[in-house]
DNA sequence: CGTGAAAAAAACGCAGG
DNA sequence: CCTGCGTTTTTTTCACG
């Protein structure tokens, strides 16, 4: 069985991830088929696995998180059972939307969100510092989105103040 | 005129945020309102921007990008003129899935999708490196993915080739 | 692949409470 | 906010070339 991806699949997928609502029947127009076949690719692409699933974008600054930081964090022992505990934690921080483990010096490279600089703050002294065996944290704090919207950002228990 | 959020509106951003293609009445019942003004509310968000699209989530192992690195950049001068030729460079690449410019000695944060390694160095050498400008550059390779998966990213113009 | 078509489901909009 | 109703659109499936 192969399931290899031919022009037009690329082009649904380019599609479908600029809108995901988009109608099968205009989707079968923009890539020159008629709605069944390109319907059935869909699906296929779907079982496949590669298509994930279907998100709202949501706005960052619109739901309050005027903050966002790269943050890099080294732990003291690299063994699994230290280290596993603080992914564990740090997982379960919402503020958290991206979380890898990189080669270097350092061992994560965190993506986080924060109402703003005083919230950032008590994330990092409060929650990060504060984890099990974290040698050290480095934060980098953008300044300007050039590129790049984040999905996945964690919905405030309060509403949001738009001014 | 006020456009506050409150609690059901938040919680029908997180469902929209976690499945896109839910149905209204569906959305609805679990809102636990009846489906015309569960509808009103998700037209009333996305007017008010706080919904910015509908994206579908892309798998990036099986569309071909094995490799994801953290790069950050240091520009020569911070001055508009030649850091705009930068942005504008970086921006046009589009294995730079996420671009934000940050503070500190470093100038710039990006995320980068690559094939491989060997592809990797290719962006790195042959356009990263050579971009007007560019004084140091420090890449982070992830190992490991345990939080946020990646939107928005490449589709390679040939099919990816799944093993 | 294509076409056409038809049944089922959803979206959308409006009335009256 | 609700319920209900109707119209339009879309989805989904199927038969056939």
């Amino acid at each position: 069985m192969h399931n290899d991806l031919d022009d037009i699949d690329l082009r649904i997928l380019r599609i479908l991830q600029a809108d995901a609502r988009i109608t099968s029947s205009d989707l079968a127009q923009q890539v020159h088929l008629s709605q069944s076949p390109c319907w059935k690719r869909v699906k296929r692409l779907e079982k496949m696995g590669l298509v994930s699933g279907y998100h709202a974008g949501l706005n960052r600054r619109a739901l309050g998180w005027g903050m966002m930081a790269f943050v890099m964090v080294e732990i003291e022992k690299q063994d699994d059972s230290s280290s596993s505990a603080f992914i564990q934690a740090v997982q379960a921080m919402e503020e958290v939307v991206m979380f890898h483990g990189i080669a270097g010096p350092q061992d994560f490279m965190l993506v986080v969100v924060a109402r703003d600089l005083d919230d950032y703050g008590q994330l990092l002294q409060r929650q990060l510092h504060r984890l099990p065996g974290v040698r050290r944290v480095s934060s980098f704090l953008s300044l300007e989105e050039f590129k790049g919207q984040l999905h996945h950002m964690p919905i405030p228990a309060a509403a949001a103040a738009p001014h």
